[in-house]
RNA sequence: GGAGGGAUGCCGGAGCGGCCAAUCGGAGCAGACUGUAAAUCUGCCGCCCUAAGGGCUACGUAGGUUCGAAUCCUACUCCCUCCA
């Protein structure tokens, strides 16, 4: 394995980055020459690779391009107990088929990203299974530590002194993932800034079983579309790497223009050149923040659809959120001959709006327009012509067909 | 085992007998504006009724007191804290 060039090293090292322990040791390591074993877990309790994953999926990729090897860690016995980071939302039990079933759409997602045949998959049932591992196990595991070690943890601490509750089972969630760096003698580990005490343990274990602690490579938590709290499915901030082109391309578009570079840095390979001129640009009123967000979100598109895709959805853009034109294909609304339904009826019928009511309160807001008219009177369906374009909103359409 | 505190709308969190479909913040939605589906401002934000009005269902669950309850009482369920 060649010496890492200055320009690798940057783009490993400092860019995405947030913390790396330790990193001498890392880059020792590197030099060796031999390929190293990253650690990447996951817990199939869900299945939606969103952008916050991206991050760090993306770093392991720089890495695979180097002649490294990720093991992936399907946490099968970790999604039971479910990561008390974060929120304090006790998940529902899994059966082992939702498992199995939520791990195969998770790995799809995976490999969009990580290269599979630097992979290795490892399931944690081999050796979290009953029969191998038991209580016997969890004793000696758990007597390592302390609960003064576990209450530094910024979360538990938290959570401690707002008088949420703590599971004790969620004590043991950081021993089973440092035990899987035991059992797969990682190297390096993976994961978000909120994961460095989960992984310390990992190093920790390793060490009092005569393993070489694993280095632990931190990186930034993306801050979802809403732009303060990170990205996460149950929040709704997010976007999905199976996003269709359009929402992701639009999503994108949503984003605050505060975190563009942030974006740009974390999940494109957009240089650090480019990205500066952008930075600066917007800060002095050069560029339009704007024109960059279209840059980004064509990057993101064109990452996971394709180059094609991303010219569309920006056409598409232009057109109906810009230019606020009709979209090409909009759903189509059957409606019989002489109906005397109302337009709110339907509208909630056609699923414009969440209920009757919401319907008649977007009527009074002036946001529904038929033919380009803004509407404010509950019309019966039969007043409308054939064919006439019902918009809702900002980008909610639908097309009325009259059968006879 | 004992003592105290709590359960409110998507989330956080007020209210503590009528003025409560419930203050406020966040999220969401809409309108205006705009260089964007950014920011900002304004409005809306349980459901149903062709409706300046009316009805229904809601404040952990089940009963009760009262002309009237999210607010008081009783039981139950769940949660938190402290003592043992």
């Amino acid at each position: 394995m060649k010496r890492l060039s200055e320009s690798e090293f940057k783009r490993l090292f400092r860019r995405g980055v947030s913390q790396i322990i330790n990193e001498d040791e890392l880059l020792r390591m590197m030099q060796s020459g031999r390929p190293l074993r990253l650690k990447q877990g996951f817990d199939p309790s869900f299945t939606d690779i969103h952008m916050g994953h991206v991050v760090g999926l993306r770093k392991l990729r720089q890495f695979q391009q180097l002649g490294h090897q990720v093991v992936l860690i399907v946490g099968d016995w970790t999604a039971r107990i479910g990561d008390p980071t974060g929120r304090s939302a006790t998940r529902p039990m899994l059966t082992g088929d939702q498992v199995k079933a939520n791990a195969q759409t998770y790995m799809e997602q995976f490999f969009k990203i990580v290269d599979k045949d630097r992979t290795e998959v490892r399931w944690q049932s081999p050796w979290f299974e009953k029969g191998i591992f038991g209580l016997e196990d969890v004793i000696r595991l758990s007597s390592k530590f302390t609960v003064a070690q576990f209450l530094a943890r910024e979360d538990f601490a938290r959570r401690y002194s707002e008088g949420h509750p703590i599971a004790i089972t969620e004590f043991l969630y950081p021993l089973m993932q440092g035990y899987d760096s035991v059992m797969i003698e990682s190297d390096v580990e993976f994961g978000g800034t909120d994961q460095v005490f989960n992984c310390m343990v990992g190093r920790q274990l390793q060490e009092m079983v005569g393993q070489k602690p694993q280095q632990v490579f931190l990186m930034p938590l993306l801050v979802g579309t809403d732009g303060v709290q990170k990205m996460s499915k149950s929040l709704g901030n997010y976007i999905g790497v199976t996003d269709p082109p359009a929402e992701m391309y639009g999503k994108t578009m949503s984003i605050n223009d505060s975190m563009i570079i942030p974006y740009l840095e974390l999940l494109t390979d957009v240089p650090d050149e480019e990205i500066e001129h952008f930075s600066t640009g917007m800060a002095d009123g050069r560029l339009n923040p704007m024109t960059v967000k279209k840059r980004l979100a064509h990057e993101l598109v064109k990452d996971f659809w394709s180059d094609k895709d991303a010219g569309e959805a920006a056409d598409e853009f232009a057109r109906t959120v810009q230019q606020k034109e009709v979209p090409d294909e909009i759903p189509v609304l059957k409606i019989a001959g002489g109906s005397t339904a109302l337009l709110s009826a339907e509208i909630s019928r056609a699923g414009l709006a969440k209920s009757r009511s919401e319907a008649r309160r977007l009527l009074e807001q002036n946001a529904v327009e038929i033919n380009g008219k803004t509407v404010n009177e509950d019309l019966e369906m039969g007043k409308i012509d054939d064919g006439s374009v019902i918009k809702v909103g900002k980008r909610r359409y639908i097309k009325v067909i009259r059968e006879k």
